[in-house]
DNA sequence: TTGAAAGCGCTACCAT
DNA sequence: ATGGTAGCGCTTTCAA
């Protein structure tokens, strides 16, 4: 492995000179900063990011830790953040806590030293206190959750508007008994989404004790909720499911049960991530702009990580809009 | 920020004892171990992962390099990598070469000093010169890209298998004017599955000049591909995409155009990522596994940085199986 | 403009 | 079992 040192000595110079002429400072006579050139390129010298990291007491990389890495919305949240990072010419550090708290404790910790600050979505135990990590003095962005005690910067989607928003467009067209699948009670949005609904639902249709069945916001659960729901043989004519890829299955599985969705039986959802779009019917549900709220997060961070923004309280929130489509065409007759 | 020195002097000791205690080795007093342990906890010490690495020679961190992070085949390989590398207790970090050869060299130079080794996914030109980078000793492993002179360890799917297969169900369904969309010259698989198309249409129809659009394995270009097709006033009764976020949006077109899928109009794509099977009619196309290609590469990569395993030559080959589903039903009136 | 040298925070070797 | 110390590869004062 060829050090700055070897560089050096091959070119004939200090190693302070090779590390100038090889960062592109000024002060370097233009011959010697070619025999320097000439010299790694010879090596075949390609710096140590490590190192450089460690003295110069920054990395150029800002960390992110997700629950985890599956599906399409983290897919899109890590697409913005990307863009937001790259265009400012940093890297990304990908940590991935799998949903527990103690990987999420130790996720955090091993970015010390590695990233220059950190984007971090966490169920909601570890949001509480989460102002309390060591690393508390560390640059951090908080997405889609309750920051502990409100301290930490943050952006986050308004749950509860975007759940009231298509709550409410399900009854105008037509709905009188919508069955919600909930996400898991250990995230933040989930619960939001699940208050906003049962809200709507009882002071719109006067019904204070809503089905509410219990998802797990990933795949395989949208499916479960709806054959447990058949065979209870409760009557209903809409659902709303507490994210897209849960009611993109629930669409299968009425569609397969029989109902024709969109007139005989209504579905929405919540992010509209793509597939939400591909499906047929279209899938009506909450656009929040998933790119962009990983967009916001990381050009928030950059700003606390140059010092241009102070560490506490901003809080962000994206306003989502209602995306209608053919899911939610409109029941054919309308009982009043 | 408070470093080990600050805890060795808090308990009293000498760093390289508070080292030892701090990583848990064993020879050290259970009394002493205590004293630093309190200390530690006591001055919220977290350790320096960057210097921590730069004196073992070893970050625990395996780089992944992309063309881009967007869509479902990636965000499943992700998950496939994370899950591999996750369970041997290591971190990923991300870089994206957003398809410019220039930022491919640019991103796997950022890498050294950062990672132990490398998963990549270079687009055709750089694959060709990767052994050529200085990089060279780098434990490195490419993905579905034909590698450079052969000599790296590589990971692919048979992407000209897979094609036959699915261009010669295609015809055993009833097809015989097929249209392919194929994927950006640039890519290797693209180039291999428009191979395979031709071949398998040249031996089975007898037409040595079928149509092949270009498209870009992007969100757009089936769609775009499928405009242009109809305005031509082509006739054809199947359409196989590249890949299958071009196929979902072929189908969708022509399904807007008018056409039945699946037994007006056929079409078949590539990958299987999971909307395939959730648009309607599903999409029949070869499944390739995608997080079990990511989990291959990421356990060969360990393996060779680990050095039970030469670094070179070694090609792991999945070969791919078709998914049969509802868009390649059979065409209506089979002509011969 | 250039060089010498002091670290960055940590681990690991060699003594004790 | 514990401590002293020499680096890991690099950047950055401070002098020359």
């Amino acid at each position: 492995m060829v050090t700055i040192r070897q560089v050096a000595k091959e070119a004939g110079v200090s190693v302070a000179t090779a590390s100038r002429a090889l960062n592109g400072m000024e002060n370097v006579t233009r011959s010697t900063r070619e025999k320097i050139e000439a010299a790694a390129a010879r090596l075949n010298y390609v710096p140590h990011s490590g190192a450089r990291n460690l003295t110069r007491r920054r990395t150029d990389t800002i960390g992110v830790i997700l629950p985890d890495l599956f599906g399409e919305f983290f897919s899109e949240l890590i697409r913005g953040i990307d863009r937001a990072v790259h265009a400012e010419g940093k890297t990304l550090l990908l940590g991935n806590m799998h949903g527990s708290q103690q990987e999420t404790t130790q996720a955090i910790r091993a970015m010390r030293g590695r990233v220059d600050g950190l984007v971090i979505m966490p169920p909601n135990s570890v949001a509480e206190t989460l102002h309390t990590e060591p690393l508390g003095a560390f640059p951090m962005v908080v997405l889609n959750a309750v920051p502990g005690g409100g301290e930490l910067p943050s952006v986050s989607v308004d749950s509860r508007a975007g759940a009231e928003m298509v709550v409410q467009h399900l009854i105008e067209r037509g709905a009188r008994r919508i069955v919600h699948i909930s996400g898991p009670a250990t995230n933040h949005d989930a619960i939001e989404r699940e208050t906003a609904f049962r809200n709507v639902v009882c002071r719109e249709l006067d019904n204070a004790d809503p089905i509410v069945l219990t998802g797990d916001f990933c795949e395989g659960s949208g499916e479960a909720a709806i054959s447990r729901l058949l065979e209870s043989g409760e009557r209903f004519d809409a659902v709303f499911a507490g994210n897209d890829v849960m009611a993109v299955e629930a669409m299968a599985s009425l569609r397969d049960a029989g109902y024709a969705i969109g007139s005989e039986m209504l579905v929405a959802g919540f992010d509209d991530i793509p597939l939400s779009r591909y499906v047929s019917p279209g899938l009506t549900t909450v656009h929040s702009e998933i790119p962009r709220l990983g967009e916001l997060a990381a050009h928030k961070l950059l700003a606390l990580i140059e010092g241009s923004l102070a560490s506490e309280g901003q809080a962000t929130v994206i306003r989502p809009r209602l995306a209608i489509r053919g899911s939610t065409a409109g029941l054919a007759p309308p009982r009043s």
